[in-house]
This record gives C-alpha cells, sequence and structure tokens, in this order.
DNA sequence: TATAATAATAGTAATGATTACTGATTTAAA
DNA sequence: TTTAAATCAGTAATCATTACTATTATTATA
C-alpha cells in the first residue's frame, strides 16, 4: 500500500458511506457506480490491505461470505441467529475500558442474538 | 443429533482433552487414535451440529482455517499476530458481567496482539 | 428378541469464496 | 522524461468446506 490509487479510494469512500456490513460482492456492486470495471480481485486485494492495516474490519460470519466494515472505532457486533443480519452494538466508555483492559486496543467483540427487529416480532 | 454415535462421543472427548484449538483436519487426525477409518465429512458435520448446540465454539481466523474449542465456559481468545496461535484469556467475574450487560450471554472476544511467548522474545 | 423407521457414517464429488497469476497501466521518484 | 515499482482488470487456480450416496448403526415398537 504504497503508491496512491482511485480504486482503493473508492472503497474506503464506500464503506464510510454504508452502514451495512457489506460482502466483497456488495462492495465491488457499489464502487461499480463510480469506477464500472473495477474487478473483484481488486476489492479483495485492498480489503486485505486495509484490514492488515486497521483501516477497515473483516468479520468472519459462521457458513456465510466475509463481511467488512470501515467504522473502526471500537464497537460490537450482533448477528441475528434467527434473520442473520448485522448490527452495530455502540459501547459506552466504561464498558470499552474493561475491554482494553482484558487484551488490549485491537479486538473483536462479537454476540449472537436476536436483532431489534426480530425481538419485536418475537 | 438424535441418535448417539460413538464418532460425536469421540470428537467431544478429543476436544476437551486439548488446549490448542484445533482445525477440522488436527481434529480427525487426534480422533483417528480412536476410530481409525472416521471421515473428515463426519467431523465438519457434527462440528457443526455442536456449534449450532453450543457445545463447541468456532473461531474465524483471517486467512487460515476454522479452529474448534470444546471448552465453552466464557472466555476470550488472543490471537497473536506474530506467531497466528491463539491463547485462551480466563475473565474474572466482574469483566464477564460487563460482556454479558452488553449484549447478552453469547459472545466471542477476540483479541488481536502478542502471545505471552512473543511478547517475552521482544 | 425381530422389524421397521430414522439417523449417522465413510468415501468421494462438487462448490464457491478467496487467492494467485499475467500482461497492461498507473504512480512517483530521480 | 525515463525508469522502477505498484496497482490494475481479467481470468485461472486453490482448497476449506459442504453435498451426495449407498451402507451401517441406532432407536422405538410390537
Amino acid at each position: 500500500m504504497k503508491n496512491y490509487s482511485k480504486q482503493r479510494e473508492a472503497i474506503i469512500a464506500y464503506l464510510d458511506s454504508v452502514y451495512t456490513h457489506p460482502t466483497a460482492e456488495e462492495i465491488v456492486k457499489g464502487v461499480r457506480e463510480v469506477i464500472p470495471n473495477i474487478s473483484l480481485g481488486t476489492v479483495y486485494r485492498n480489503l486485505n490491505d486495509l484490514v492488515a492495516n486497521h483501516k477497515v474490519l473483516i468479520l468472519h460470519i459462521d457458513g456465510d461470505k466475509d463481511r467488512y466494515d470501515g467504522h473502526t472505532a471500537a464497537h460490537a457486533h450482533l448477528k441475528c441467529y434467527k434473520c442473520g443480519k448485522v448490527e452495530d452494538i455502540f459501547l459506552k466508555d466504561d464498558q470499552l475500558s474493561v475491554l482494553k483492559e482484558i487484551g488490549g486496543e485491537d479486538f473483536s467483540l462479537d454476540y449472537n442474538a436476536l436483532c431489534s427487529g426480530c425481538k419485536i416480532e418475537k
């Protein structure tokens, strides 16, 4: 990641603009609105670099594709076991300090539970 | 998972006996000491069932195979970004209650940091 | 017990998300 | 500019995991 590339900037801009935890395929579809012929391989390669540099978070989901999150401020994820949706859980300062105390700054915290929508239905 | 199977029991026993977060291939290798012709597909199928029933934890690791953990008491994982090893972090009661307060009982908490070995070397 | 119905298995084939490759293009430094 | 390094699009390859199938094991019932 030593040179500028408009493809990478467009990927970052797209991830900044959404709060939906898209897959690589959803990202390439979104970025193609701006760069019509960007290839899926380019998206994967840049996402890997961005993840390695902590600019983007990767979410591994049981039996599903990886998802990506451009909003790196510490937060937890709730994976709904009913509908599969991933929701953000925003952490309070005191919760955050406990998490950092356990094992450092760089963590991921994922919950299996019902999302707000499915909780209401139930 | 309605009938008994010695294959599943052997998988559970193997996972109980180790603290190394093995992959499916390591598990099949270990279980073959007891059931020489158990197949990898059987291991995967049983692991999926056990994960769905919260008897076993699954660990998704960036760019690597999934790993499994038979010790389901709540704990965090430290993935060493230098050597790749996964270590358990045991949680204190007050830390645990904060985690449950955030999003419920069923969570996974993973840290990217240096493991105890690599920390010393450094 | 036998018998029947269901569940699980071994072995193998197929899948598909992700990565690797290649020749062309872009970037950035001298 | 010229040159070297980085990145790209497009496509082929990989390989962890899942799906399939014919056989065997388990459980329930008579």
